[in-house]
DNA sequence: TCCCCGTTTGACAACGATGTCACGATCACG
DNA sequence: CGTGATCGTGACATCGTTGTCAAACGGGGA
């Protein structure tokens, strides 16, 4: 800048002005000060003038995801990216794999870049140290999984609700013979799931066999394990409820390996795009990704203009969509 | 921080030597600053710090793809991600939905954050604008599209060759009259898709008949039209290759919706997770996005770290993997 | 002609941090 | 006990920018 300043026989702050487009400067400067910028290549700095401005705001926000390259995690990323568009606000996205130490990390990072507000979908079990950053003012939006031990938004939805409708609706195909397959207990929605599955089939008055209750499945290929070794036992389950979509996938894959398509029902938690084309098609239990994202986004950007109100937790119900899986009768 | 040096009784020099860990200050004050940094909430700011240190590196880069919610982007996201993770840098990452001057507004928005490097999947036809950026020693790589009016690394697959692979592997399975799903031929990848599309033709010897060559197609949806009206006509054609994923899932979800499942050959360009359960299995051009992403991470990373050599374009290969779909013989 | 006023421009300090260098204290050694 | 080396600490300038305030300028009216 002072280069520029230089070369265009101005001061530093006729630059600065020129740059900002501030009124006041007359058009001969304006046109002296635009050449010498082009001439230089100079840039201006936001850092720097972010810092001089004071008043904070970088234009950044982040977004603190399960893991960006699967579908829900990066149908939310892209909500919260239509809503920064229109503020020039760019987003800063990372993957926490559900490592506590990375999200730790990561929002250390993010905290020392100075963004403007959070969204996370945690990875750890008590959120306790994100209080002093809460109270002096950082704007923290949870999804998929409440805040606990600091209050703050969250936008979550009804996971035991899910899995009673799941098993609900395979109940009512007149299947008592159910397997869950479920993710890591130790993850908030996955225990909610298997506690709704519970409790789904306690109200229905059918005996939980543990041995059909698998949990702590990470991948498709721990799935396809688990429902091949299921279905080779004594008595195999008639119905499988897969409480995550990756889950389901690995079921699909072992019903397919096994020649066991459209014999096996089968429901999946979480839709995921080409669910109505898979053979066959997969009745889920559905979460509305859009309009998680868009009240998300809402409420992160309401609170960086200053919303001020108690936190507030938004629980949206899933709904359970029929395709076709879900009905196969035992 | 004058605070915190303040409250500790020392100077800002010495908070800065606690904060930065460096060796030199004597244990006793260590614990004093850092208790007077845990009493004020005290956070480092990252963006003052590189401002003084001056070196530049803001550890930040930039990420501009097609649309990060599709899973080609999403995927190299990630491969980047896992990159970045080891150095401590974070991604912006934004999409560009095919739109020029989203592209220019971001790229300026990121040069002004000062990132220490781009990934480019770029919605511009030219990119002499960039040239400035360039000169001064922004490292940029591009993937899936070559740049064009300035030299700089690339990481592309050969996009004629993966529609010679599915037209040939069409025609060694009788196929003749072949129908092309195409993208906007504005768009570079689209476009040489279609151009390998109709030499492979010539080189078997099979008249085009532009009626079955349908191009810019943007959603499922329009492929789900685009193959309706296919089949309705005179002279159906035997097979289909759609030339992106989501112009794949359209085209079977037309297939599905008239009954044609299983009749009507498809091979799809681009892999996507569950391509091997839909009905029947997707025979695809496969892209290996793993290893697009490692490059292109290995190349960024690369330049950050001041290699200088000449420009390198990598192309890959892309290949066909037989599932079902596309060994349907007419 | 003189004065006042609006317009355009610039000098300076400050945002939060750190590299440089110099200072005083402590120590080992002959 | 003096000397030089070593260690811990602080003063100061500086990174690139902008808010504040005042100066310089030109023009219009009395």
């Amino acid at each position: 800048m002072r280069e520029v300043a230089a070369l265009a026989g101005v001061s530093l702050k006729t630059v600065s002005r020129v740059v900002n487009r501030e009124s006041g400067v007359s058009a001969d400067v304006v046109t002296r000060v635009e050449r010498a910028v082009a001439q230089l290549d100079y840039r201006h700095n936001l850092a720097a003038s972010n810092l001089r401005r004071g008043h904070g705001k970088t234009a950044m926000v982040g977004a603190l995801l399960q893991d960006i390259s699967n579908s829900f995690s990066s149908s939310l990323l892209r909500s919260l990216e239509d809503a920064a568009r229109d503020r020039d606000v760019v987003i800063v996205a990372a993957s926490l794999d559900e490592e506590p130490e990375r999200e730790r990390a990561l929002v250390e990072g993010l905290v020392r870049r100075r963004v403007d507000g959070l969204l996370l979908m945690p990875a750890t079990e008590r959120h306790d140290y994100l209080a002093d950053d809460l109270r002096s003012g950082l704007p923290i939006v949870f999804v998929d999984r409440r805040p606990n031990g600091v209050d703050t938004d969250s936008v979550t939805i009804d996971n035991a609700r899910g899995s009673r409708l799941a098993v609900y609706h395979l109940v009512a195909h007149g299947h008592r013979r159910i397997a869950f397959l479920g993710d890591l207990p130790t993850i908030q929605t996955a225990r909610n799931r298997l506690e709704g599955f519970e409790a789904a089939m306690r109200a229905r008055h059918i005996p939980l066999d543990p041995s059909r209750v698998i949990t702590s499945l990470r991948s498709p290929e721990d799935a396809e394990a688990a429902v091949s070794r299921l279905l080779a036992s004594d008595e195999p389950p008639t119905a499988i409820f897969a409480a995550r979509n990756s889950l389901a996938v690995g079921a699909i894959r072992a019903l397919h390996r096994l020649g066991k398509a459209g014999q096996i029902a089968l429901v999946g938690f979480d839709d995921f795009p080409l669910a109505d084309i898979v053979d066959p098609p997969l009745t889920v239990i559905r979460q509305n990704v859009g309009a998680i994202g868009a009240e998300v986004a809402q409420r992160l950007f309401a609170r960086i203009d200053g919303d001020t109100s108690p936190p507030r937790h938004v629980v949206l119900a899933p709904e359970l969509v029929e395709r076709g899986s879900g009905e196969i009768r035992p």
